[in-house]
RNA sequence: GUCCCCAUCGUCUAGAGGCCUAGGACACUACCCUUUCACGGUAGGUACCGGGGUUCGAAUCCCCGUGGGGACGCCA
């Protein structure tokens, strides 16, 4: 039975990173009928939040990430981890230490200055025939790991390959502070042990605390799970990711219009590959994905090509989900399309050519409302040769049929009769009915308005207003 | 400092000894399409970090450099 989980610690909200790591643990188990269990790590009170676990819960929801059981907490599961660490300090896996904060500061300082790795020295850990000294007055001891001196821990890394690590490298990790209370690497154990994970995926950060988690893992007699450590995701200057720097929540890029389904498919994509496929569903991702095809170098964040695969689900989405998504954003922006504004269409034609649900919105408010078109496009287009045409087009346009063909027709007409160039009455067109340069075709453009709207905004040009 | 990891176009990557005069995608350039701008189509340029091995043959295996990253907490 494969059982992966995604274990956050809630101290923000979930950045790409974290949701790449999510989304590959939840894919792995989805792809092999498993179970994808989310655990919330809020050991660290004080630096963890309910919005934080909100926030988390959110992201996981808004990019489709199920899980099969949790959230658990660690916070409530403090008797659990007692319990084993009074069984390890019974069974001589664990010992007390005494040695302060202080003196453990001052121990590392001289070791960094003879070059040395900064480690406890062990002058606490029990050893036959070893005398201890006496327990100073006063100190609430600590709970170390008696991690074995020699010999190597090693786990072939279902990312990385085969990976050693001499137990000479390692020392006796705290296991639960002063107070009482368990620290990380405990806990992940017992709770990776406990419910049962098959495949641990997570970031590669985490590949020094492997030997250690191994250690206690068997000190306890549990089974050791297959690991797979992910690279981590670097910036778009190829920088680490960091609380200043570019570590975004994935909700913002909700924010900023980008569909679930395009971030789903580039962080897929990021690290991770099948073949020279790039664009698909999350489901098929699920079919497809496995831990062989998982590069193991850091990966730069690049969002022009997150920009291109939004544009194409932008394309492929249905255009009642668009108009719905657009009004819901239009809301946000205190504005209500006309009831003759026919939205789906709207959006049927502005989706082939925006990259973001902002940018579909900012088009579809063109249509909303009045518009003064900019003084510098109206003097540049609204010709003395144009006007006549313009304004023989605009009346003739009340009685035409209100669909493309026809008004193309009608186009064509008066630029025939005029002699003026196409675009020297499509260019005032477009600007005198969306104040821009750069719009669909104005036949097509046209049908997008009610018929009195288009007008309105065509005679403008015989009012003072915006005309020079 | 010590230990660990990584290294193919600008970027994401294919590549598991011959199929590679290195493929795809984003981006870029040119052209086509066009009532403007996009979309779309076509074409093009750009990469195996360096040096040694192993082998008939290496982007692929080994070693050494170099560069980048990570870890060394009573944080997670």
């Amino acid at each position: 039975m494969i059982r992966t989980r995604f274990a956050p610690s809630p101290t923000g909200f979930l950045h790409v990173g974290g949701a790449r790591t999510a989304l590959f643990s939840w894919a792995f188990a989805r792809r092999h009928g498993g179970s994808f269990i989310l655990r919330v790590e809020d050991t660290d009170l004080a630096r963890s939040t309910p919005e934080a676990v909100q926030a988390i819960l959110d992201g996981m929801h808004w990019l489709g990430l199920s899980y099969d059981e949790g959230p658990f907490y660690q916070t409530q599961r403090m008797d659990r981890y007692r319990t084993v660490i009074q069984e390890m300090l019974a069974a001589g896996t664990a010992y007390f230490c005494y040695t302060s904060a202080e003196e453990l500061a001052g121990l590392r300082e001289a070791q960094r200055a003879h070059g040395l790795k900064p480690r406890y020295d062990g002058r606490w850990r029990p050893e036959p025939g070893k005398a201890l000294p006496a327990p100073p007055a006063g100190v609430l001891p600590v709970v170390r790991f008696r991690n074995p001196t020699t010999g190597v821990v090693a786990w072939d890394d279902l990312v990385k390959g085969r990976i050693e690590i001499a137990n000479s490298e390692l020392d006796d990790l705290v296991i639960a502070r002063a107070d009482g209370t368990p620290t990380y690497n405990f806990c992940v154990v017992v709770d990776d042990w406990d419910m049962a994970i098959s495949h641990v995926i997570r970031g590669d950060d985490h590949v020094n605390n492997t030997p250690r988690q191994i250690n206690i893992l068997q000190a306890l007699g549990a089974r050791v799970p297959y690991y797979a450590h992910l690279s981590m995701i670097l910036g778009s200057d190829g920088q680490k990711l960091s609380k200043r720097h570019g570590a975004v929540s994935v909700m913002q890029y909700d924010e900023a219009g980008y569909l679930p389904q395009a971030v789903v498919n580039y962080l897929a994509r990021l690290g991770w590959s099948h073949g020279d496929d790039e664009v698909f569903s999350a489901e098929q991702f699920c079919q497809w994905f496995d831990l062989d095809h998982i590069t193991p170098s850091a990966a730069q964040f690049n969002p022009e090509k997150l920009d291109w695969l939004n544009a194409w689900y932008l394309k492929q989405a249905d255009n009642g989900d668009l108009a719905q998504a657009v009004t819901r954003r239009l809301a946000a922006r205190s504005l209500r399309l006309g009831e003759a504004a026919p939205l789906a269409e709207i959006v049927g034609v502005y989706k082939e050519r925006v990259a973001n649900l902002n940018q579909l919105t900012d088009a579809v408010a063109l249509f909303h409302g009045d518009l003064q078109p900019p003084a510098d496009l109206v003097h540049k287009h609204l010709t003395a040769r144009a006007l006549p045409v313009l304004r023989e087009f605009t009346c003739r346009l009340a009685d035409i049929a209100w669909e493309a063909p026809a008004i193309a027709g009608l186009i064509k007409d008066c630029v025939a009769r005029s002699g003026i160039r196409m675009p020297e009455l499509a260019m005032p067109l477009r600007v005198l009915l969306t104040g821009q340069e750069h719009t669909p075709s104005v036949d097509l453009l046209l049908t997008l308005f009610a018929r009195q709207t288009a007008l309105t905004r065509l005679r403008a040009i015989d009012s003072d207003e915006g005309v020079s």
